[in-house]
DNA sequence: CATGAATGAGGCTTCATTCAT
DNA sequence: AATGAATGAAGCCTCATTCAT
């Protein structure tokens, strides 16, 4: 029985078609990925395809976007919740939203991060974009949730640690899959305990 | 006038399209790298890169085994160095130069971390198996350096941690792309330290 | 704001689309001019299109016919124009009208003239047998307006001047464009004038 | 029996691509052209016409080209043909050589022709351009046969008569096709003649 | 050893055309 | 009457790979 249905609304279907790139560019390189197997998973055809996301950079494009602006939005709704007891930490809430999206999207995640470090190509300039929107947001999480501790060089020391951050949340998420006996939170626990870690040791050194 | 030589004995131009090919495969995918391109930059012709090398994936296997061994060669090298001071810290002296490696050959370590990350590619085999030895070799540095530090499950803990040095590496080296002014000893100080300060913490930690 | 009215009768919509079809032709090779644009330029859609005019080749088809037939008559209304003067040069007049619509309506000429020229396509048929109606009607011109002057293979010799006579007209009219200071009237004249010189050369020489 | 022959040196396969590719694009316009069929019409597959040329453009700028060189080279010996008369008249000899060109090679001269009369594709650039460079052939050839006779806008005036000169032999060529019985020297003396008699008659008229 | 010549296979993209509303 | 949605078919171009010299 085929659940897809002919003849939906372009906003569905164009959906439909960036969960089905998500999904393709995450299982491999972007040259590796034929637009045709995005059109088929996503219950469609090639021109559709074409006619809604212009390219095949454009269909990487809006996949790109999308998952981006779904991780920073799923941070600031963490750090702003208005649900969040009193004195509950919002770096932790925030870290924790992070790591949460890194484990629960793998695929939206390994776009991201993995699909942005190529050069020279097109196609990566807007990925490149989004990873440092999403490493400035950590930054932003961090400055905004430690101010002080961080001495002079606040701004810069703040995008290292975001660096750092993001990429141990990266090991992690990719040890978790090796390891599914291990608990997500504790995981999340922990990237929100080394970053903290870090911060108290920069206390002390002038510079890292 | 072209420098490279006709008529070389096969071990150097085989190194030559490895070279050549290295580079290439940093720059982008897997498949955005063609054989031609790997011929040309080497000084050959694209059939004697095929007599030579097999295939391309051939040429990309001999990438990764070379680069590999290369990094583990170091690694070695430098903990098991004779002409360490007596007091030296081994696992200082490994992961120095496993950064040391990281930053100072960003094209092979491109092709050794970022090109393997790739799931149902057969040319991605061999890459993910040295990606593993290169894991593995850290996580012996750190088994072998910090006896009972770790506790029971000594092997698994170590083979996370390395992960995590690993991946905080390669932030670092990418933030030293980005900032020129920072001096790669220090951030080689710093990976240590930080591998240091985790190990510290999991000595109170029950389990991670 | 869109000027164009939604739910026109048919007869106005298709000539719309006729009009933007013609100035699409006349712009680049059939092959080169999509349906699409066509529609978009008659502020309708594709579907609509397709209603009325049944298929690409029809489009071109009414474009060929409706021009073709435009230029006939404005030659015809021309040579018995019951408004001329007596001793007025019907030839002339013709050939005025003639060289007028050229310049006066270049996309329509270009589509005419231009795009007929193109063998084993099906679409040219109806181009090229517009285009031989247009050259047989300027050859009557001649026939009827100098009986006698061409000896005995009137017909024949007829055919010959008027394709000459067409030709130069589209010379000059493309002279027109590179060259706007000159007057168009004067430039009809000059048609005329060749063909007159032509026609009195005939009459001398044996044959053609 | 094939005579196309396997495995021929470059310079010659390349010119047996333009020869297919003339004839391709004399038979309909520059889109309606498969690169497949110039290939296949040049006994090799496509992917070695791309290796040669570079793209369908490449394909047909080389054709205008080696046509247009061809028919300007052609023009030149004439006028300067050391064999011929003393009293010989250089204008007739070019003229002649020209039109000799134009109904000899329909196929080039289609090309050279009528497919450079698309406005706004890059295709038609090279063949607009060469298609001037023979106007102006033409052209310089009845000044330097005409001094003083055209009077004071000499430039202007020849490049007039050079149009006229052209799209009559083009007409004068197309009627040959339908009229096998004509013979093609006396034809070519008509275009003389006819060039001749416009000049004579420049005399008298202050501008045309 | 070395390479110029050649191609099968496959991917991106476009377009005329139809359907269902 | 009108159109948003959808696609089969086809064309341009690239690339890994092989021969024959």
């Amino acid at each position: 029985m085929k659940t897809t249905q002919r003849r939906l609304p372009r906003r569905i279907r164009e959906q439909q078609m960036i969960d089905a790139a998500v999904t393709a560019f995450s299982r491999g390189d972007y040259h590796s990925v034929r637009v045709e197997e995005i059109a088929e998973a996503a219950g469609t055809s090639k021109p559709t395809v074409y006619h809604y996301l212009g390219s095949k950079e454009g269909i990487f494009t809006a996949c790109v976007r999308r998952e981006g602006e779904r991780l920073i939005a799923a941070i600031r709704e963490a750090v702003h919740d208005p649900r969040a007891a009193a004195g509950d930490d919002p770096l932790r809430r925030g870290m924790h939203a992070f790591f949460t999206f890194v484990t629960g999207n793998r695929e939206s995640w390994t776009v991201l991060y993995r699909r942005a470090a190529v050069q020279g190509e097109p196609f990566a300039a807007e990925a490149s974009r989004m990873r440092d929107r999403v490493m400035d947001e950590v930054g932003d999480l961090i400055t905004s949730c430690t101010g002080g501790l961080l001495g002079e060089h606040d701004t810069k020391d703040a995008q290292l640690l975001a660096r750092i951050a993001v990429s141990t949340a990266d090991a992690f998420a990719d040890w978790l899959l090796d390891h599914p006996e291990e608990s997500p939170d504790a995981m999340a626990g922990h990237v929100t305990e080394l970053t903290w870690s870090h911060l108290r040791s920069r206390r002390t050194a002038t510079a890292l």
